[in-house]
DNA sequence: CAAATATAATTGATATATCAATTAAATATA
DNA sequence: TATATTTAATTGATATATCAATTATATTTG
C-alpha cells in the first residue's frame, strides 16, 4: 500500500506525529508515566510559575478543559501542587513538587539528544528557512 | 504573555493546529457535522476503495481502534456503508454512500481554497524545499 | 490435514479533545 | 454601592487517542 502524499500538510502532520513517537519512547526511558504534554506543561510552569491554566493551555494548544483535567492529573500523580492564589483566587498558583523537578532534570538531557538526533545534518540556516516558511503559513491563515 | 518558542517543533504544531482549525471553520460553512479528519478518510476510500481499516489508520496517523470507532460514527451519520469481503471474512468492504459522496463533492472546492490560502505567497521551491527538510527529519528519527 | 502463527477488527479502560453550560470571583459601569 | 459584565476554572457530554486483551478468520508450518 504505498500513496502519494498529496499535500505539504501531509508531511507536516507526519514529523510531529513521528517526533512525538520519538519522544515518547525516550521519555519513558528515564522517567516513568510521563507524557510529552504533560513534560511541556512542567517545563513551562517551571520556567514561569506565574501562569495560569489558561495561559498554559494556550501554550500547549490546548483546550482550558483538558488543562484541568491534565493538571488534576498530574497533582494526581505528584507532580504538582495546586493552591489558592490570594491576588486572584479565580486562579490557581500551580507549583512543580520536588518529583515534577526532578522528571524535568531526568528528562533535560533527553530532550537536547532528541533535538539533535532529529536536526542531525540539518543547517542552521535550513531550519530557520523552515521556521519562515511555517510562520507565513501559520499567519495567511489567520488573515482571513 | 509572550513566551518565545524554544524550537522548530513549536512552529509546526502551532501551523498543523491552525491549519486544522481553519480548515474546520471553512467544512462547516458548508456541510454539517464533519470533522477535519473524516474528510481525510472519505477521501482515500473514495480514492482506493479497497483500503482496510488498518491501512487507513496508518494514512491518518491513527490507532486501529480509533478508526473502528470512527468508522463506526460514520457510517451512523450515513456517510459510509459497511459490509462482509467474501474474499477475506476479517476485514470488510467499506463504500461511500451517495451522502459521502456528496460530502466530498461539497468539501473539494474549499479544499482548494484552503490550500491556496494557505500557501498564499509562497513559491514552489520553498513549499518544496519545506517539505524535504521536513522529511529529513523524519528520516532521522526513523534511523534510531 | 492439524496445530501454530499471523492478521483484521473489536472491545475495555483510561486519557485527552472539544464544545456548551455553569460557578465563583474580579472588574466595570450606572 | 448595586448591578452588569468579564474572567478563570470546572463540569458534562460526546468524540478521539492509546494500549492491552480478545475474537474471528487466514495463512503457515510440521
Amino acid at each position: 500500500m504505498k500513496i502519494p502524499a498529496k499535500t505539504v500538510f501531509y508531511t507536516i502532520e507526519r514529523t510531529i506525529k513521528t517526533y512525538r513517537k520519538f519522544s515518547k519512547q525516550h521519555f519513558l526511558e528515564v522517567v516513568d508515566d510521563i507524557t510529552v504534554d504533560q513534560k511541556l506543561i512542567l517545563q513551562y510552569l517551571n520556567d514561569h510559575p506565574e501562569l495560569s491554566q489558561n495561559e498554559i493551555a494556550e501554550l500547549v494548544f490546548k483546550d482550558n478543559a483538558s488543562l484541568t483535567r491534565m493538571i488534576d492529573l498530574m497533582v494526581g500523580k505528584g507532580f504538582l501542587k495546586r493552591s489558592i492564589n490570594p491576588d486572584d483566587r479565580r486562579r490557581f498558583k500551580i507549583e512543580l513538587t520536588p518529583k515534577g523537578k526532578e522528571v524535568l532534570e531526568k528528562l533535560a538531557p533527553v530532550i537536547v539528544s532528541n533535538r539533535k538526533k532529529a536536526f542531525a545534518g540539518i543547517s542552521q540556516e535550513e531550519l530557520m528557512q523552515l521556521d519562515a516558511t511555517l510562520n507565513k503559513i501559520i499567519s495567511n491563515l489567520n488573515n482571513y
